[in-house]
DNA sequence: TTATAAACGAGACGGTACGTCCTGTCTTTTA
DNA sequence: TAAAAGACAGGACGTACCGTCTCGTTTATAA
């Protein structure tokens, strides 16, 4: 990014990228191709999730996406972490309350859609996990966990929670509970399921 | 239909299946298939996990496979069901520890086995899910966890556990949170960690 | 046919097929099966026949087949030649014009039936050639060839056809030229080509 | 080939055919699967000839064949039409002799060929004959049989066979006789049995 | 009678080939 | 020089038959 692309002469900043010769690449496509593949991964899921299909529907080359991502899994990803709208803020001034309301938000929302599966995909491929998971980790989860992780160092601080817990580890509890529930049993994580996890946390966590 | 058939009175349990005609499946191909399956998942995850080289390395014709299983989805989740061991139960007198033993045991398993893998893959696809995760559920988890919650119930009539918990809901925290540390950090989970997940758990679980 | 099958000692003439034990091979299906496999053979053609198809529309087990015709080729040579009426010799003193009739006859017939097709299919594989076209041409051609060789001889004998000719590439020019025409140009013969490719060939053949 | 891709005026023929888009089809993929199948016809037959089998040993994708020809079928007979050379004109001045010699080098050609045995596999399914035939008729039978009847035409006209015959017919005699032979009898057709089905029929079709 | 033997229908077995779909790469024309 | 278009080799898919091999059952003759 930030590639600058300008049309004058300019460039004289970055010469080791020497101005890109020929025809650029149509940030048009690049859109249309990301678009097209979450769409596709909400239609029918990952299972038939395809280079193939998601070229075809987008009216472009295939090697217009190779060019960018070198396999579907990348694809995948950048197409979830692109498109999927950041947490929004908000800060009442009850640390406690915002992280519920934001947990509450959140968990329907992972589960019910593409991104979710797409992150999921990631795991049954071993040999992919290290580098991708990584990459979705940073761009995707990372920022979000940070959200949360502040807000409940600021109820810690606020003496809503336990002094002393892993705030960490109580959002993977958090979030790993509602995973489970999801993935494993299948069941839909709707903002009830959310509440009786949440609940349940956040009651043990709360100071005796 | 006019099963007749019979000499005396005899099979008055399942009158419905009626005889199989014709050569009996071979009990040797099919447990060739599975445990070749598992290898295969083991060796080199559900991504490159083919019938055709469950076939091959089987020693098996392709149709033989299909026959018994639709698609490769439902082999790989019979393959773990079928070859997975069951927990071991054990009670030392003091389910609170029974019930970290066999947790901090169980989990560094599921998530370096295929068995794990396998399970997640599943998720992978939304019109797959409903029949097959059930199916996974009921000859699979429901098992292991029923174990579970019958040593934490024990541990909350021992007064070991604060009473009025849902175990149910703690054993989806401890197990989620593994599952989320390992699908979605890629962080393997270790006797350590699973005893780290433990220790905080019950550490908010225990009687005030 | 006349295997004696006598109930007491006996047999001092075959002691080598010293009646055969078990329970004797099935007339009916025998026949099932010829009749199916004439049925497919003028339905689909060869390329259609199938051992699976004729077993399972004659309600009869595959080995059932096997045990009698090695293969599917030798199946429908002997359906072909087992069900195909012998033609009906006529004599009414006058042998060219018995020729020409039954001539006219037998070509439509055969370039319109199963039994035609089936006997081309043999040309198309070489290592079968030698042994299956004996017996075809034993069982179905001779025969008949042998008929029509009889009128020609009685015909120039009673000088309707100019002395000296070889009566039997006589019969392969007309017989050819129909089958040159069925199968390589594809064109239907009925008895109004017949009678032009007798016209022809008769004509040049009559004395002078 | 050159084509020579002006940009002005030009193409005043193909203006339907709008160039091509894309990659070219590699003419030497489709030179090799048409050698490679007329290799695996001669040897093996069609009986044995498969798609899978010429693209292998063409060392082909499957697909590249499929795109190309529909059929095992359309393959072989686009094989032996387009690897069997034309046949080479003679004009000696006596044009009944150059006939004689054209056919008496034909006749073995063919029915010991891959050509022959593939043409004749196109009669074993009748649905198919319909479109096939007539485009190996006007490919590959059509143009020989023009040279022939040419030069029969020329023979009467010198008086060397008698007048007011069906040419078409006579050249029907003439291979058919041979055709029936090879196919129904089994027997090769040599030079010595093509000469004499010629020396018959051509005495026949003699002028008194 | 009772054995014994073989054929029966059914259907599974290891295979081969089918024709389709998708992968990731390569090549051509167009912009 | 990137874009779209599309062909390339390769490989897995799920299906249809192949010819063989059990099964349990039926129908004969032989003991």
């Amino acid at each position: 990014m930030s590639r600058a692309r300008v049309k004058p002469e300019a460039q004289p900043a970055d010469a080791d990228t020497p101005t890109p010769r020929g025809r650029p690449r149509s940030g048009e496509a690049e859109e249309a191709i990301l678009r097209t593949a979450l769409e596709i991964l909400d239609d029918a899921g990952y299972g038939s999730f395809s280079i193939e299909a998601v070229a075809a529907r987008a009216g472009v080359g295939r090697p217009t996406i190779y060019r960018r991502w070198p396999s579907k899994l990348e694809l995948a990803i950048e197409a979830v972490v692109r498109l999927t709208p950041p947490l929004k803020v908000i800060d009442s001034g009850d640390p406690l309350a915002d992280f519920r309301h934001l947990v509450a938000a959140l968990l329907p929302d992972i589960t019910s859609s593409a991104a979710g599966r797409a992150i999921i995909a990631l795991a049954s491929d071993p040999g992919v996990h290290a580098g991708l998971a990584r990459h979705l980790d940073e761009r995707f989860l990372r920022p979000r966990r940070a959200v949360l992780a502040d807000l409940l160092r600021r109820a810690a601080e606020a003496g809503q929670v336990r002094p002393g817990l892993d705030t960490e580890l109580l959002i993977d509890l958090v979030l790993g509970a509602a995973l489970y529930r999801w993935l494993v049993t299948g069941q839909p994580v709707n903002r009830q399921t959310a509440g009786q996890i949440l609940d349940t946390v956040l009651g043990l966590a709360a100071p005796r």
